[in-house]
DNA sequence: TGAGATATAGGACATATGTCCTATTGTATA
DNA sequence: TATACAATAGGACATATGTCCTATATCTCA
């Protein structure tokens, strides 16, 4: 593996329809193997073969594999962020149920094999790969924007500090359960689980009152 | 890197004190690379350079990286559980008072560094290697098991699955916290936020009533 | 149609990696 | 002290991997 940092910002090429084509089937591919085979055997030559393509044709597409990584994240970031848009386009009775349609949204999300795979494998890179670290925060700053807007909505009443603090929460917890009812999990069949869940949270954002937190049990 | 699977069960000798020693001299390396450098660069000549010793002497003990891997993770959830049990010594004002405080060790928990870069390895570990996954069900089952206990004993008058139910709610939304109050995390230094999801599992245990759920919004 | 751009294949190369083998040194016990 | 066992080093080996280079094929448009 030479470092040569030679051509490093050549990146992509994408001149045709054709190589656009091809650059969302690598990206495809590459998501493929990273979910069915994991990132030990997520290698240029699994890409290539998955595509039906050479190594040589992979690298005029991708001169690096941390390009290839950093395409395809930026890729499922930015879809995921599209179909939050999309779920808010619909007409609600209120914001807590606006609130309710999205929770119910991300834990269907969170059920589908792509992401009960693909974000596990995103959190541990982003324990050392500061682009993957990146993406990840303005993933879930989005998401706590949109729980924050929907809260502070339902609670006119409280500070930003508590808005934010049960935007965060929501989505902290939530994340947490890909481990338990993502696809393939213990919990996978238990509805039950995510009623269970999205009962706390709305009536965590509907009755909690700051003060209440100093007087402990 | 044939795999001639002759020798697989071999194992590790533990012959004498010294290598005992050896052993956990080892296991401590590869934790630390795993946490500090990633799993990516997680190879044998960096363990044993880290220990100092040959590759060779590595081999002698643990002559297949899985097998270090299974004995690593092994080691972690022992040490794991071990600390929730020492937790549990103490004597509490009431089993909502032991919960309180079985929660508050779990967040302090996973605000150190080695759980925040590790449990997520762990779980994308888990994405493909069968051991891991099985280590990781059991360890959460132990988990849940205490929170059972005491969330039992909170609340005599619930049925069983609502218990469950209660406890897989407390252990995933836990666990997703590691991601935003990590160490290194974004809200590392914000106490408040664990101060509110403790507030919430407690509301959430005290007040839950099964037939509300029906209710909706 | 022909020229320039784009796309593709195939292989070379240096390096990294897991595993295995052998020889040597250290250690404890009979 | 001699002997069996444990520990260690060093290197060999096959294979895998990222990157690079060059030669063709294919396409687009003046």
């Amino acid at each position: 593996m030479r470092q040569t940092d030679k051509a490093e910002e050549r990146g992509r090429i994408a001149g045709s329809d054709k190589g656009q084509d091809r650059i969302a089937q690598i990206l495809a591919a590459t998501q493929t193997i990273l979910i069915r085979d994991g990132y030990a055997r997520l290698s240029l030559r699994s890409i290539a073969g998955e595509c039906g393509i050479s190594v040589g044709n992979l690298n005029y597409y991708f001169s690096r594999k941390s390009e290839l990584l950093r395409a395809l994240i930026d890729a499922v970031w930015q879809g995921y962020v599209e179909e939050i848009i999309e779920i808010r386009r619909g007409t609600f009775a209120s914001p807590l149920a606006e609130l309710e349609s999205v929770l119910r949204f991300i834990f269907q999300d969170l059920r589908t094999r792509d992401t009960t795979v693909f974000f596990p494998e995103l959190w541990a890179l982003a324990n050392h790969e500061d682009y993957a670290s990146a993406v990840m925060d303005r993933l879930y700053a989005f998401e706590r924007g949109v729980f924050q807007e929907l809260i502070g909505q339902v609670r006119p009443d409280l500070p930003g500090d508590d808005v934010e603090r049960l935007a965060l929460h929501l989505s902290a917890s939530m994340e947490g359960h890909t481990l338990f009812v993502g696809a393939g999990k213990r919990f996978e069949r238990d509805r039950k689980v995510e009623d269970l869940a999205i009962y706390a949270y709305l009536e965590l954002v509907g009755s909690y009152a700051p003060t209440e937190i100093s007087l402990g049990i």
